[in-house]
RNA sequence: GGAGAGAUGGCCGAGUGGUCUAAGGCGCACGCCUGCUAAGCGUGUGUACCCCAAAAGGGUACCGAGGGUUCAAAUCCCUCUCUCUCCGCCA
């Protein structure tokens, strides 16, 4: 959420902010309903006012033995004022509420502007795609083919974009999710947590992705839970509505949770394979900071995306994305994209994004700066670290042989009793 | 699932219809006193929104959440959420 104090005093910079996005505003329907609303709210409570005023006096009257009567009419006519002037104004109120939490963000300054991802900057690139001598497979033929992935029986007990991880291939999954944790656990200085994979409403409106992406989510009906789209939602919204010692930022936290998208609307795209699952493990950073940092604590995290995949000697590039292309909720955001033989490009495997206050506002996440100071808004960080089905994905295809076998990295062998290859 | 108890400010805790403008304490900030990191004394100490060009100032709301009764609700009634105790069930 922005503050509103901002669209009020320089509509004309936000407006020009928000063109880069691409998003189709209508900034007139603000105007109008941010005036209705305060004039509303003002003769409300001047209304309230009068009520409070003349109860006290009533109070007086009725102490000293007088008669009220007269007063208490007088009373029950301001109440009956404010009871038909407050239904227009929650309707309004409801108005002005759902413009704000449905405003994204506004990118950073020194964000490229651009459309779509065809504008994105890249920023680096490490390792070497693999040169094969043979025709490199697709990850869902060599997974298929050596018995570690069953997307037809996931199909049956369950259907369309999801999996089955079998044998070895299981062990691969969990072995990148504990190394992945124990890399950032042990030497980028994140707090391993657990969280539930269910949520509330009001969580995912502190993240974002309430009430505008309802349908990107799976709810479930008895209790009103949403199954969390990635682990940023729980992590983040630990601290809603909370105020935060100095002293206690930036924290950082790490985590594995599965995720769970509806993918709607995405018929036909990635259809084969782990790509894009109703179902995926993820391993997510999520960092709160004060403003000042926020930024080189953003260039920390992806150096520690970075690290996982360095260790696996996975090839990959960073991408800074344009001002068209980055999520709801972030101001900037660098995406890691790992190279994939089997299908000869690169693919995002990670996304870091700096929130600055957007999302701090929506989910009320403060901290004292001084002792008598006003409570100021934390930045939020969120980035994959990483995602892990994708990087199982890399894994296969990377690592394949000309046999059909696959070379474990040797960063998991450890983690895989000794084995080092899947044949 | 059944029975019961509870939820008050940064924290503890009093408050059963009208100066609650929420007592008292702790903590914190500022000041005073005191020749030594103590003790004492005084003052202050929430959040959000609205009015005002701004400041000063004023107003509204907030005692778990929502609704109701009433001229008036922290206080009475209803619903819900969460916490705790006991029972049942369960991994």
């Amino acid at each position: 959420m922005l503050d509103v104090k901002l669209l009020r005093d320089d509509l004309a910079q936000v407006k020009e902010r928000m063109a880069t996005r691409g998003a189709a505003i209508d900034w007139d329907e603000f105007v109008a309903v941010d005036r209705e609303r305060r004039d509303a709210l003002a003769s409300i409570e001047r209304l309230k006012e009068k009520k409070n005023r003349l109860s006290g006096e009533i109070g007086k009257l009725k102490k000293s033995g007088v008669d009220a009567s007269a007063l208490m009419r007088e009373t029950e006519e301001v109440s009956e004022a404010i009871r038909t002037g407050e239904a227009p104004l929650t309707e309004i109120e409801a108005r002005f509420e759902n413009f704000m939490l449905t405003l994204p963000n506004l990118p950073s300054p020194n964000v490229k502007i651009g459309k779509s991802e065809h504008d994105n900057r890249e920023v680096r690139r490490w390792g070497e795609p693999p040169k094969f001598d043979f025709e490199p497979q697709n990850h869902w033929d060599i997974g298929e083919n050596l018995a570690i992935l069953d997307f037809e029986r996931a199909a049956k007990i369950a259907g369309a974009r999801f999996t089955v991880y079998r044998g070895a291939g299981a062990r691969l999954e969990r072995a990148l999710i504990n190394f992945m944790l124990d890399l950032h656990i042990g030497e980028n200085g994140y707090q391993e947590m657990l969280p539930p994979a269910l949520v509330n409403r009001a969580a995912l409106v502190g993240t974002g992705q309430l009430p505008k992406f309802e349908e990107d989510l799976f709810h479930l009906a008895p209790g009103d839970y949403f199954l969390i789209p990635t682990a940023e939602v729980p992590l983040t919204n630990l601290h809603r509505d909370e105020i935060l010692e100095l002293e206690s930022l930036p924290i950082k936290y790490v985590a594995y949770t599965p995720c769970f998208r509806s993918e709607a609307g995405s018929y036909g795209k990635d259809v084969r394979g782990l790509i894009r699952q109703h179902q995926f493990n993820k391993v997510e950073m999520v960092k709160l900071t004060e403003p000042e940092n926020s930024y080189d604590e953003l260039e920390a995290m992806v150096r520690n995306a970075e690290e996982v995949l360095q260790r696996l000697k996975l090839p990959y590039r960073v991408v800074e994305l344009c001002t068209g292309d980055m999520g709801f909720g972030a101001a900037m955001t660098y995406d890691l994209e790992v190279w994939l033989p089997g299908q000869n490009t690169y693919r995002e495997i990670s996304s870091c994004s700096n929130c600055e206050e957007f999302q701090a506002r929506r989910a009320n996440i403060r901290y004292r700066k001084e002792n008598k100071g006003k409570p100021l808004f934390v930045h939020t960080l969120n980035g994959s670290g990483l995602a892990v089905g994708r990087t199982f994905v890399a894994v296969l295809e990377n690592y394949q042989q000309k046999d059909g076998s696959v070379i474990i990295p040797e960063a998991l062998r450890p983690y895989m009793g000794g084995l080092t290859q899947i044949s």
